[in-house]
DNA sequence: GTCTATATATCGATAGAC
DNA sequence: GTCTATCGATATATAGAC
């Protein structure tokens, strides 16, 4: 009798040998921390004890180990779902049980697959084969209908129609999966997925005023203004080639990630010879600091105003709300360069950028547990985890996917985060 | 108004810079002298005087570069062709005029495409992609029909039925691609059309005694022995692991060429794993050797044992075209292996039976030109020029590709080569 | 169009587990 | 004896920068 193989279902591949499975594993936590672009197959190599050229024993290529991972991924994922639908079949009464179970199965599969969710925050670099290019862009069915499941069950105790349940499943699918990359890899799923219900669902804000008192806000004005101003300041004549050849770029840069996208890339879409890029860049880290120049004076600005009114607690994070909803429309595309850069803190002109954004999160931070302090905000568990939480739901690009205006997410960021999804 | 650019017809890619042509003539070179597989982008950069790297902006891989020289060479090959064929249907009498014509033109774009002949050699490397597979696989159908009206146009001259012009035919199609490879990159294409012409229509014998008196020359006697021995001659049991290694190797090294086959491709084609191999052969060079072990002794000493009979030149040149062609079935994959050793000649135990061959060569020359002192054969031009057509035509494997036996072989060879096919 | 550097991948060969 | 996993060297190819 020989023993029983561990079939991948996805990729049909054979794992017996530890070794392969090792060099998965880190490899995983190397895409994770890195992405899958600045991850060497030395790195991969080092980190499982071996010469690079070994690693080609194991997998054919470094996307075959990608594919691997994603395959994992995508089986567990289904499996793990599937196994909770089943369950959820025999207790058909209406509740959010289902919606919280479903929230720490997968915050709980994405911590342990952050390689793979990392494969999916971007497009592959343009080299890389049809598979894998497909197996990044896969949504799958399963768990979107699992969502719906999970969402209606729990209609009955919710809002409804102050909180747009679309809104809601399209927020918990996404922040769900993306939640992974933000927490430290040791973070405890059930911990997580228990807070992130309940800032959805019961809300930061025990009392909160009325709609028309927030919306008259002192913070709620400056947050108003700040978004006018956005919308007034230029961002360079577009016929000018320069303001072009920087437009072309965060776009590829937002698509692929900086690391996967190459100065080739930027000046093919542009259009142009690299010869002639060069002569108006400095260098593609360069390029980069250009394009991040306005973005992070902007928000730090817009933030540090809107904290500085005199308004209350609650006042104050609805309109911060209101000004991350915005500027997830203004600035999405510097928010999906920034918001997964490598690790390894190389220093260097463009990494002051990102030191900002730590200090705008302590920033958020210091402010929720303040307000908790005051007993302005009911906030369990780690208030680090709730700002990241927070800052991860503002910045979700609810508008683009579900196709509603920033007003509308920000009504919603109001009845959930605020209010709380669910009657009290 | 746009200056005209030149494209190549079968690839669609446009060449105009110089260096790429320049980078195209230097591989073909290298390819001709070394083979595909032992020619490294870095020889093609030194060469082109550039670095490795550099290529890439002219190619976009190492097959590029092939795909491309093969393009141009069928091209070529085509456009000659059915020039020639265009200028000939003005003339429809019958006559050996295209013929000759045709030789002369395929000799000469064979020098010219040293490089894209020997690509077509051998079968191309396992990690090579389909396009460059098929490309080395074409069989030019046009060249095909072309022999075939050129033949036709001269049968009347020809001693029909005792010259097969189907072989006739084939031995024009094969020898006037593969000649090239043999010959120094500076030969006469006319020249060399014109002796290879002479060879076979004129033949080298003036006085030719009848068939069977060269049966029963002591040259034959001899010839006939040494193929028996031959055949009585094992080959090592084939269920022996080591017998069979070899066995496989040798079909692998025949089909690919020996750089072009990796270790890894005579396990796999064995179905062992190459710690098996490797217990067996000390190394891929040892297992070459031991291939060529018997070859170079089995046919130095019958070549010699030919030659140092009793016979005239003409029976002893008839006995060792038997000999020869009995050879190119006993020994075609060592023949295969060793046709077109890569050049470079780095020293190693190897080394000598590539050198063996070469004095075979010498001695073959030593022969003709003593025949032709002594007024035996009737040699036009260089005598080397002519050994190599002659030892070419004996190898050639004309039994193989025509499916006749070495017998029938063997007389035509007595009826072209010795005789001449065209009637006095 | 080229350079410098470095990344991905292959190949001959071997040590040592099974 | 066979196969798995590995090494060291080197090949092909890509990327940033002039």
């Amino acid at each position: 009798m020989t023993p029983p193989k561990q079939v991948s279902a996805a990729s049909g591949r054979t794992l017996e040998s530890t070794r392969s499975k090792e060099i998965l594993r880190v490899a995983a936590n190397l895409f994770g921390d890195m992405g899958y672009a600045s991850t060497t197959m030395h790195d991969i190599g080092d980190a499982a004890g071996v010469l690079p050229g070994s690693l080609y024993h194991h997998f054919a290529s470094k996307e075959d180990i990608a594919i691997e991972l994603l395959s994992e991924f995508y089986t567990e994922l289904e499996e793990v779902v599937a196994a909770r639908l089943a369950a959820a079949r025999g207790r058909p009464e209406p509740g959010t049980r289902l919606l919280h179970d479903l929230v720490t199965d997968v915050v709980s599969i994405g911590l342990r697959h952050v390689g793979a969710i990392r494969l999916r925050a971007y497009e592959v670099p343009t080299t890389a084969t049809h598979k894998l290019r497909e197996l990044v862009k896969y949504q799958p069915a399963h768990l979107d209908r699992a969502w719906r499941q999970a969402v209606n069950a729990a209609k009955p105790l919710l809002r409804v129609p102050q909180v747009d349940p679309r809104l809601l499943r399209a927020t918990l699918h996404q922040l769900t999966l993306e939640i992974s990359q933000l927490l430290p890899p040791t973070a405890d799923a059930a911990a997580v997925g228990e807070q992130l219900c309940r800032v959805l669902l019961h809300g930061l804000t025990p009392q909160c005023p009325p709609e028309e008192e927030l919306d008259r806000s002192a913070a709620a004005r400056v947050a108003k203004e700040v978004i006018a101003g956005w919308r007034s300041g230029a961002r360079g004549n577009p016929r000018d080639r320069l303001s072009s050849i920087i437009a072309v770029a965060r776009r590829e840069f937002a698509r692929r990630g900086y690391d996967a996208t190459t100065i080739r890339d930027i000046a093919d879409a542009a259009g142009i010879t690299m010869g002639t890029l060069y002569r108006n860049v400095g260098s593609k880290e360069a390029l980069l600091a250009e394009i991040l120049r306005d973005y992070s004076t902007h928000l730090e600005s817009g933030i540090r105003r809107v904290l500085g009114t005199e308004s209350t607690k609650t006042e104050t994070l609805d309109a911060l709300g209101m000004l991350i909803t915005h500027a997830s429309r203004r600035f999405r595309e510097e928010y999906n360069i920034v918001k997964l850069w490598p690790g390894g803190e190389q220093p260097g002109p463009v990494a002051d950028y990102f030191s900002e954004t730590d200090r705008r999160l302590r920033l958020l931070i210091d402010f929720l547990a303040e307000g908790r302090r005051e007993g302005s905000f009911d906030i369990e568990g780690e208030v680090d985890t709730t700002a990241i939480l927070v800052r991860s739901i503002m910045w979700l690009p609810l508008d683009e996917s579900m196709r509603v205006s920033a007003n509308r997410v920000h009504r919603f960021f109001r009845e959930s985060v605020l209010r709380g999804a669910q009657a009290a």
